[in-house]
DNA sequence: TTTAAATACATGCATTTGCATATATTGTCA
DNA sequence: TGACAATATATGCAAATGCATGTATTTAAA
């Protein structure tokens, strides 16, 4: 069992997954396509927008009144830069949030969210909790969704 | 510590989340986006089609010979019907797959792999596992992927 | 057996995304 | 300072996706 596995200052470095490995990527992308594509499908059936929006408005009220940069928003929410730039564009034409030149540099724009934009936070998240108590939280217990945001994040360390 | 339960026949069925299962949550989200834009991004700088290409391909592998029908794909790849015509589609017209009328119903297609849609298999695997190792194993144990891919299960579960 | 409902898949059209590139600043370095 | 790389965002165009609806069977019911 030599294959794949190199070995370097007696700290085994893999480089072919084990099946166990294997095995919890496909449930991994399984398990969260099943899970969001229902969160998602109960938000627009309630008449709401897409969870991107939430996200955005949520990462401008922990912005607190202060506002984002786009730049700052792509690297929360994990999107590429000109899908940033487009759906800042369409919640501006929906009035949920306000675009202004960043003031103290010229390059930049500075995001907050409007009014209409925390109302809409506001009302999505009844709807939003709910989803996600039915379709996740009601298939584990507390120790498990403990553990298993636990290992999750073992996975969003930069780290490695 | 009433609000936001009910209980039904002495089994407590919540309706909101847990501050914990809200956490769950979005760490399965946002390590979901970034394990697989990684893996995607693998992938696409070794020349090879999106991940979805690889899916059907593997489904059609494991149906070994007999062909599928699209709606079997739609159910094991969980994508929309629309979607699945035209992925079949598209790969049908790179030659990686083929479509015939389905013997036994009229209105259905039978779609099966083609030899150059079993090389491309056997091609990408190779860089695909490593990009799983890269992005997802290296970050685990094995104990920790097997207490992973079995918490995804539950969620994957069928019941409740 | 005709007729209606359901199923399997395709497709026109609008929206969203990806990709490459453009535009406008801002830092850097000679 | 002047030229040039780097940064922040926008945008034209192509590809992918969502949504509604169309078409061809098949099943069920009268």
């Amino acid at each position: 069992m030599h294959m794949h596995e190199s070995c370097i200052f007696g700290v085994m470095s893999r480089i072919d997954p084990t099946e166990s490995t294997v095995n919890a990527w496909a449930r991994l992308i399984r398990a969260q396509t099943k899970v969001l594509d229902a969160v998602e499908e109960d938000l627009k059936a309630a008449g709401f927008p897409p969870l991107a929006w939430y996200d955005v408005l949520l990462e401008l009220r922990r912005a607190d009144g202060a506002g984002m940069r786009p730049m700052e928003l792509q690297a929360q929410l994990l999107l590429a830069q000109h899908n940033v730039s487009r759906l800042i564009d369409r919640m501006d034409a929906k009035n949920l949030v306000r675009k202004k030149r960043a003031s103290n540099d010229g390059r930049g724009q500075l995001v907050e969210m409007t009014e209409a934009g925390r109302d809409l936070l506001r009302r999505m998240w009844p709807v939003y909790r709910r989803a996600i108590q039915r379709h996740m939280g009601s298939k584990l217990d507390t120790s498990e969704t403990e553990r298993l945001a636990e290992l999750l994040g073992k996975l969003l360390d930069h780290g490695s």
